[in-house]
DNA sequence: AGCACGCCGACT
DNA sequence: GTCGGCGTGCTC
């Protein structure tokens, strides 16, 4: 009788058990007593807990309240605040951490906490309540007229209208060449859906637009703004400054910010009046998370639109082969941009050159090097593509043999010239650049190879009078400059400029004619099955940054030039020719056959250790602690890059054609896993993208 | 993961 | 004599 009033009414007895998530790796909730009284309530599940664990004090969310507990009492301790000053996290947010802890088979709390910003952690209360302040002010009135909207092709128009005209979950895929206009689509799709939701709507609408990479929300942000000067905009990355960041995830969770834009962090905000996804650049590696949680921002929002019921879009040129498969299969909805967006600009003619008929010097051919000459005598720009940063990736003795290996990892040290020294690029290992061979002495070591370092001062011997720009991850290591580096060019005060990947994303550099691939052969072979998609996605990127305007004065179309020794490689017959639909096509019939992505499901178990033999004796045991039928287990190998930081790193493979029964049998396997209570570390990838 | 406790080597 | 190395054990 007592028990049934219990259930009946939780509300009428005076305490209660809070089931609570926390940031720790065990796979479980931690359960809680909670006093009720007039001063404190019943809580809600969502709402944030502080709570005593172990020695210290931590914040949690609430995942249920429940009436009884498995717990003994003795170890049973008090809550010892709920945060009721922060509305509740929603339902929905809950379920989607809920499908990411069990989808990547992660811990609950390792999926809601790391997420939150750390001032909405912290014990303290203080940050929390200044940001719930300024929030609560009235935002100033913005009389700022809008940008004018851009006319849209037919093309354009078509997909804006069908996106937003989207009811329920209607997953798109946006198909279209660099410089088709597809971020003038995103605009006009997520203006009309918040126009829809505008007038006396108590829960106005919000859209999530998310990019691969940091360096392209400034750019984004300042479209955005212009354009939708009454709206408010909130942005989420991680290099946002602590304060910044709560007081813009607080501006999603409230319901204020209408757009939010954001990288792939983004994906696990709360933003309770989500109506549209929409992910630029969907094919990016940048969107899968590679440590901690593992997961695809992707994936998640696809679920995400899924389980909210609204729209999502994907946009690309050269859209992930799992995105294209759901598209032919009409899984996907897809539209597609054939024209360029600006009038008459045409696509890039791209050209290869034989390295072996036309030999570089300092590693560019004299093709290239009069291309780049004749750009400066018209006042255009130039961009060279090579994807290596440093001086040389490797030094080595010819007397002896003797080549830069990292003492700590299975990699060469690369020769940073400009600060005299040999870094390794895996574990950070920094050191001085001998004068002379470290074994025998020869005081004529080599740099072999070359990176964007060696590239820059080549260019400075043969164009001494050019202005000459090096872009890559450490000539923009300060914050802000990656940002001072781009408007350089954009102002014209940089007539060459040379990059990694990171040049090739996003930005429309309005006088540049010519862009230089140096050297894209690595991939061509490598034995990673993903790496010519991503060359391909990579060289039209890097393509699309030239001729985005009309045609030049003299009447020619921008150029782009690849270097490579195999000039009769199929993947650049379909660059030249712009076909991704062909290439693709071909990517996915190989992968059929062989049995890959996105025709079977994979997890990848890692394991590290001082030795490998003791890392792969521990993936040789996982093998075989658990058979389930449809799963392969493959053979534990060693990681291509085998030792990094002096630790020996080995994966082991697991694939089946079925998604649920890998689910179900990564489930039991991990438990297995678990009570094997091996010393070494291990961790658990599904959906691996580099194996 | 933290954070403690616990038992063996080179330092003021 | 202690500071501190990281082994292992626990967290409602």
């Amino acid at each position: 009788m007592l028990r049934a009033l219990l259930r009946f009414d939780i509300n009428s007895v005076k305490q209660c058990i809070l089931r609570v998530a926390l940031d720790t790796p065990l796979d479980f909730c931690f359960d809680y007593l909670w006093q009720m009284d007039a001063v404190h309530p019943l809580p809600l599940a969502g709402q944030l807990v502080v709570v005593p664990f172990g020695r210290r004090e931590v914040v949690g969310v609430v995942t249920a309240i429940a009436a009884t507990t498995e717990v003994a009492a003795d170890k049973l301790k008090l809550a010892l605040a709920v945060r009721r000053e922060l509305p509740p996290l929603g339902a929905a947010w809950q379920a989607l951490c809920g499908f990411a802890a069990d989808y990547y088979q992660r811990p609950l709390g390792e999926v809601m906490l790391p997420g939150l910003p750390k001032n909405l952690r912290a014990i303290k209360t203080t940050a929390l309540d200044k940001a719930l302040v300024r929030a609560a002010r009235p935002r100033p009135a913005h009389d700022a007229t809008p940008a004018t909207v851009q006319a849209l092709n037919p093309s354009q128009r078509h997909a804006a209208t069908t996106i937003a005209a989207a009811r329920g979950f209607v997953p798109t895929l946006l198909y279209g060449v660099t410089g088709s206009g597809k971020t003038e689509v995103y605009l006009q799709a997520a203006a009309a859906i918040l126009n829809a939701s505008e007038d006396g709507d108590a829960t106005p609408a919000q859209v999530l637009i998310m990019v691969p990479e940091i360096n392209l929300t400034p750019q984004l942000e300042a479209s955005v703004r212009s354009r939708f000067p009454g709206v408010a905009v909130a942005t989420l990355h991680s290099s946002l400054a602590e304060g910044e960041r709560l007081a813009h995830w607080l501006a999603g969770h409230l319901g204020q910010a209408r757009i939010i834009l954001g990288t792939r962090l983004a994906i696990l905000a709360s933003l309770p009046n989500l109506k549209l996804i929409i992910v630029d650049e969907e094919h990016d590696p940048s969107y899968k998370q590679q440590e901690g949680l593992r997961y695809s921002a992707r994936d998640l929002a696809v679920w995400r639109a899924h389980q909210l019921a609204i729209p999502i879009v994907l946009g690309s040129a050269t859209p992930s082969l799992e995105t294209w498969h759901h598209a032919q299969s009409g899984r996907y909805r897809r539209l597609e941009l054939r024209e360029r967006a600006v009038k008459d600009a045409v696509l890039p003619k791209v050209l290869l050159i034989d390295t072996a008929r036309d030999k570089p010097v300092e590693g560019l051919t004299a093709m290239l090097i009069a291309a780049i000459r004749q750009r400066l005598a018209r006042g255009e720009q130039s961009l060279l593509f090579l994807n290596r940063r440093g001086y040389a990736p490797v030094v080595a003795c010819d007397a002896c043999g003797w080549i830069s290996n990292c003492p700590r990892c299975t990699a060469f040290m690369v020769l940073h010239k400009l600060d005299r020294q040999l870094r390794c690029h895996h574990c950070g290992l920094e050191q001085r650049t001998p004068r002379n061979c470290p074994t025998c002495g020869n005081v004529d070591i080599q740099p072999l190879g070359r990176g964007t370092q060696r590239v820059e001062e080549g260019l400075q011997a043969l164009f001494p009078q050019a202005r000459i720009l090096r872009i890559d991850a450490d000539s923009t290591r300060r914050k802000g400059s990656a940002q001072a580096a781009f408007e350089q060019v954009h102002s014209g005060a940089v007539d060459i400029l040379v990059g990694t990947q990171m040049v090739a994303k996003g930005h429309d550099f309005r006088n540049l004619t010519l862009v230089g691939v140096l050297n894209p052969d690595t991939a061509l072979f490598s034995h990673d099955y993903r790496a010519s998609e991503r060359l391909f996605a990579q060289l039209m990127q890097v393509a699309g940054r030239a001729g985005r305007q009309a045609r030049s004065a003299e009447g020619s179309a921008s150029e782009v030039l690849i270097q490579t020794q195999y000039p009769q490689h199929p993947l650049f017959a379909a660059v030249m020719a712009h076909d991704y639909d062909a290439f693709a096509g071909s990517l996915l019939e190989e992968r059929r056959q062989a049995g890959l992505p996105p025709f079977i499901f994979q997890a990848l178990l890692r394991a590290e250790a001082r030795e490998l033999s003791v890392a792969l004796a521990f993936l040789q045991q996982a093998a075989t602690c658990v058979v389930q039928d449809g799963i392969i287990i493959n053979d534990p190998i060693p990681m291509s890059m085998t030792r990094v930081a002096n630790v020996d790193r080995a994966q082991l493979l697991v694939e089946s054609v079925s998604r649920p029964g890998l689910q179900q049998f990564l489930k039991t396997w991990l438990a297995a896993l678990r009570a094997m209570n091996s010393r070494v570390r291990w961790s658990l990838e599904v959906d691996p993208v580099d194996i």
